[in-house]
RNA sequence: GCUGGUGUGGUGUAGUUCGGUCCAUCAUGACGGACUCUCGAUCCGUCGACCCGGGUUCAAAUCCCGGCAUCAGCACCA
């Protein structure tokens, strides 16, 4: 049998050199369950080889994935949050537009790119027949000359466009003369209307990746052509392409795509409620819910780099969150659909109050309840135990507790502090401990079930597990009137 | 249509480079049990896979040929 290998492969061509990694999002939104495989995959391999890595915006498209100004700052946090530290190289390709240009203008110089000025649907057609459109027999110097009317407005939107020359007779017929640069009269969130010719990705992401020395690009396979693209342009200005690993599409049972262009149409109709709604697969949404960054990153580096198209369940996900923050988080008590009992307890002695662990094996505190005793004892336990209790002999274990009898009625008395044998032991609330709270659940839309939580004071963020329930994150301290607000992590 | 990628239990994943150590790894899941004053945790057990068909070979998940399925690119998106 074979050695199992352990995390992610070996890396081609690392040895002995100075490697740099890179993460290049459209800052068109936050950061997606999707993003993060790319930050994590590429800042755990900078980590193991002590390599660099660059987090470069590229945002020179702004009609179909337009940047979103507040996006960039969302972003960094995001990264940083995921990977524990900041970028080594923060670029944004917008700032950098001079560079593009004047690369531009030098590849036509060289007549390795030329001026195309035959609309998409003429070119598509000399596309598909392998056949040479007009503008392709063009000198540097006309290509130049049409440059400039680019530049200067004589060409509209649309009219005009950069080509790299490649070879028509390319069986993909992605790679025949592919377009660089094109005409965007639109503005930018941040560099306004300054420029008027933008590059497109496969040029400004070639010339970035050289000029910041990038060793090793990490990216999905729907890339795969755009590898095939840039490397034609890296022949021809005699640079050497980094070496590029792919990883497949993935899917997540629970959502689907991660399509950011959709959920930003999503959120403006109003179907979801922001970025970090509960349904939605962004960075921030399972931050709110109390994801770990560990957690993701264990997830990521599980998958590997298989460019296998997968669908995974979240429960994996859910697997490596719980095992990280179970021993950290405290218990509490919360009750969904609670029914109020008042026991008899003339039976039994009561004490004044009742000291609870925090935390079953660990050693995380205890919490306290006082008990008041003067008229019986008032509880709450949620309807579908007492349910099942009536349905049954009516004996619950109040846990940690006593055994109880409960009537229909709402009544009921104390039997003894001993645990009867096969009794359901049931999570509860003594009167007074009790707090309204609301729990946001994923499930049924961002619904908030109204819940009794136990009184405690945690701090707003804390994770907590709810007994009997599942793990769940304090969004909101409940206050006078304000009830407590909690967002369920997963079971 | 053209081009490229990928097919291992329910879901992922290791193994494919260089055929034998693989009646195929690990995790997750489902089911059952032990323990526990949570339906959580821990422990134990069970279930379950090499896309199909040929070929080469003493030997094929691994190499060759042919299918099939599936995904992606063929944007003046990133």
């Amino acid at each position: 049998m074979h050695e199992r290998r352990e995390g992610l492969p070996e890396l081609p061509n690392s040895e002995g050199r100075e490697l740099v990694f890179r993460f290049a999002p459209n800052p068109n939104g936050p950061l997606t369950l999707g993003h993060s495989r790319g930050v994590i995959i590429n800042s755990e391999y900078a980590r193991q080889h002590g390599g660099r890595i660059v987090l470069r915006f590229d945002d020179t498209g702004i009609k179909t994935k337009p940047p979103l100004a507040e996006a960039y700052g969302w972003i960094d946090d995001e990264f940083r949050w995921l990977t524990g530290r900041a970028p080594d190289v923060r670029l944004l390709a917008s700032e950098r537009m001079d560079l593009y240009l004047d690369k531009a203008r030098d590849c036509l110089a060289q007549r390795i790119c030329y001026v195309c000025t035959c609309t998409a649907d003429e070119f598509k057609v000399t596309r598909v027949a392998r056949e040479a459109c007009p503008c392709r027999s063009r000198s540097s110097e006309q290509s130049l000359a049409e440059w400039e009317k680019m530049l200067d407005g004589t060409y509209a939107e649309g009219e005009a466009v950069v080509r790299v020359l490649t070879d028509m007779e390319e069986s993909n017929p992605a790679l025949r003369d592919w377009p660089a640069l094109r005409i965007q009269t639109g503005e930018h969130p941040l560099v306004g209307t300054r420029y008027r010719v933008w590059p497109l990705l496969d040029f400004q992401s070639a010339i970035d990746d050289e000029e910041q020395g990038v060793t090793h690009i990490i990216r999905g396979k729907d890339l795969m052509d755009s590898t095939r693209k840039q490397t034609q342009l890296y022949d021809k200005l005699g640079w050497t392409y980094p070496e590029t690993l792919y990883w497949g599409r993935v899917k997540v049972h629970e959502f689907g795509g991660f399509s950011t262009s959709q959920m930003r149409a999503d959120i403006e109709s109003g179907e979801f409620s922001d970025w970090d709604d509960i349904r939605l697969p962004t960075i921030r949404a399972l931050r709110r819910r109390g994801f770990t960054a560990e957690s993701l990153r264990l997830f990521w580096v599980e998958l590997g780099l298989t460019q296998k198209d997968i669908s995974v369940p979240l429960a994996t996900l859910e697997a490596h969150n719980s095992g990280l923050v179970d021993a950290s988080t405290p218990r509490l008590s919360l009750l969904r659909d609670p029914v109020r009992l008042a026991l008899d307890v003339s039976a039994v002695e009561m004490p004044s109050e009742l000291v609870l662990p925090n935390h079953p094996t660990e050693d995380l505190g205890v919490r306290t309840w006082p008990l008041d005793t003067d008229s019986g004892l008032e509880v709450l336990i949620e309807k579908g135990d007492l349910e099942f209790a009536l349905s049954g002999d009516g004996v619950l274990r109040l846990k940690e507790f006593a055994d109880i009898e409960v009537t229909s009625d709402g009544g009921g008395r104390m039997l003894h502090f001993e645990k009867g044998d096969g009794v359901r032991i049931v999570h509860w609330l003594a009167a007074g401990v009790e707090r309204d709270a609301v729990l946001l659940h994923d499930c049924e839309g961002e619904l908030q079930h109204p819940c009794m939580l136990e009184s405690n004071d945690h701090a707003e963020g804390t994770l907590v597990q709810l007994e009997r329930v599942g793990f769940a994150r304090i969004e909101q301290v409940g206050d006078r009137g304000r009830p407590w607000r909690l967002v369920w992590t997963h079971g």
